[in-house]
DNA sequence: CTAAGTGCAAATGTTTTGCAGAATC
DNA sequence: GATTCTGCAAAACATTTGCACTTAG
């Protein structure tokens, strides 16, 4: 099941030219993180809460609920979480603020870590897929001030440019060969 | 368990509070730019296709396929469209440039027109789930200037901005009455 | 004519849910 | 000890697809 022939060069994220996007505030661990917010809603930190955390934040990729089902579910130690289990644990990981849903692809829901990493947004290279994440204060300060205009209370925002990176709009270069562009 | 007790007001969008959105530069009426696209496609066009594109660009609100499927699918007139249709014709006015996916909302895809209305960004309240649209030249400037800092070639950008509406963030306020708000 | 398009019903794939037993506070 | 959780299997949904029949070009 779950076809899956796509050619997505998946959610690959281009770190090199990433700019200041890298540089980490840990406070505290997402597990405590989670913690502290499943108490403030009379909730409570399961094994498979901690576990499903923990496995989200031992990276920074970007991943869908499939992905972290073939990782957690299946597992034959103690530590294995459900499907059920994992739907029902992102909605509360991103109701703490440390998940965010940044896309679609495929059918599927992709996240992106909210917590312990740098806000950034996104450029999208629409020829090879590549994520690329950049970081500028002036987005956030012109939405602001966009939305205060309009007496709207800023609590996050998504920007996403879709082009071509330097790679892929770099014509076929130094030639007189005839640039198949476009 | 994961609350989930949305009051979704389903996809309403805000005219009222945007800004020079509203401008329209009419060409080519969307059933002849379809026409056109079709034709570069050896495609042809079809009643069906006819009759859904002109009930999606007979206003500019942002719609569903349900949506569409609840006006065109039971009718008995001459102008049903099945739902199969509907949802095959879709993805071709995605390619033809005339429509665009803006979100998804209460698990369905959310697209707006992107063929005879000016290109504008979003701001989503989280409350209410109002929709409202602005544009703004700074938006466009500075996602120029961040992109050729990359070396990125824009092509598109989407811009949401998430929080509160000045309805929503207004205090339970003034009044004893208890506004039903919206 | 003949390739492309439509409607229907059945299939797919993701996400949700009712329940009974298990675990946390 | 009571409430919240988990896993399971089944359900709910949105979207897609196979097929026989229509239709545009």
């Amino acid at each position: 099941m779950i076809a899956e022939a796509s050619t997505h060069a998946p959610l690959s994220v281009d770190k090199k030219a990433a700019d200041d996007v890298g540089t980490l505030s840990t406070k505290v661990s997402p597990v405590e993180k989670c913690r502290e917010f499943l108490l403030t809603k009379g909730l409570r930190m399961t094994r498979e809460r901690s576990i499903l955390t923990e496995e989200i934040f031992a990276d920074h990729e970007h991943f869908d609920a499939e992905q972290l089902i073939q990782r957690l579910a299946q597992r034959t130690d103690g530590k294995r979480v459900s499907r059920s289990t994992i739907y029902r644990i992102l909605p509360l990981l991103e109701e703490a603020g440390m998940l965010r849903k940044v896309a679609r692809q495929d059918g599927r829901d992709v996240y992106e870590h909210d917590y312990g990493y740098p806000r950034h947004d996104h450029m999208i290279c629409r020829k090879c897929n590549r994520l690329v994440e950049f970081k500028n204060t002036r987005v956030r300060e012109l939405v602001e001030e966009i939305a205060s205009e309009h007496g709207f209370r800023t609590e996050a925002h998504r920007l996403e440019v879709y082009g071509l990176c330097r790679t892929c709009s770099r014509p076929p270069e130094s030639r007189h060969k005839k640039l198949n562009l476009l």
